[in-house]
DNA sequence: CGTTTTTGACCTGCGC
DNA sequence: GCGCAGGTCAAAAACG
């Protein structure tokens, strides 16, 4: 768990639906519902935080690891709204949001048996901001898997 | 040829 | 019960 300031400007605020009372500061510092997360991106110069497991609903862990839901929201600053963990990406639909002019992009994880979410908004206001949120959990590694179809 | 991407429509959930 | 919002899936087309 690396939740310290980048090079880059992390601003980032996690976005929650259920506690729009908690801020990234009190967030990243302090786990709330302890369902803190570090998570880092190899390859990639950034690297930040967080959390959730349960988003207030209890969906029944299918008995996976102990963590039957993993949603992360990242707020990155800049044009880099996909960017590659090693995962392939398969865009399966667009919408727009109503407080923000903007396109919602939806993709899912390509691999087969990887039900992993991702989902990128493209702020408007500040279209050097990424609302980039990943929901799930990978099946196969990261960054392993290579082979699209086999 | 296979795969992926794009737009639309449809469906579900929640709120009121 | 209806409306709204959001989310997902589907078909087709384009691209590699
Ligand atoms: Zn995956």
């Amino acid at each position: 768990m690396a939740i310290s300031t980048h090079q880059l400007d992390f601003e980032d605020f996690l976005l929650l639906p259920h506690h729009p009372e908690i801020t990234a500061s009190s967030a990243s510092l302090s786990p709330l519902n302890g369902a803190s997360w570090g998570w880092e991106v190899p390859g990639n110069s950034a690297s930040y935080m967080l959390q959730i497991t349960n988003e207030g609903h209890e969906k029944t862990m299918e008995g996976e690891e102990g963590v039957g839901k993993f949603k992360i929201a990242f707020r990155t600053k800049s044009g880099i709204e996909v960017m590659d963990d090693g995962y392939k990406w398969r865009k399966y639909g667009k919408k727009k949001i109503k407080h923000n002019p903007n396109p919602r992009h939806y993709f899912r994880c390509a691999r087969q048996g990887c039900k992993v979410k991702k989902r990128v908004e493209r702020d408007g206001e500040d279209r050097h901001f990424v609302i980039t949120t990943y929901e799930g959990k990978h099946n196969h590694g990261l960054r392993q898997i290579n082979i699209p179809n086999a």
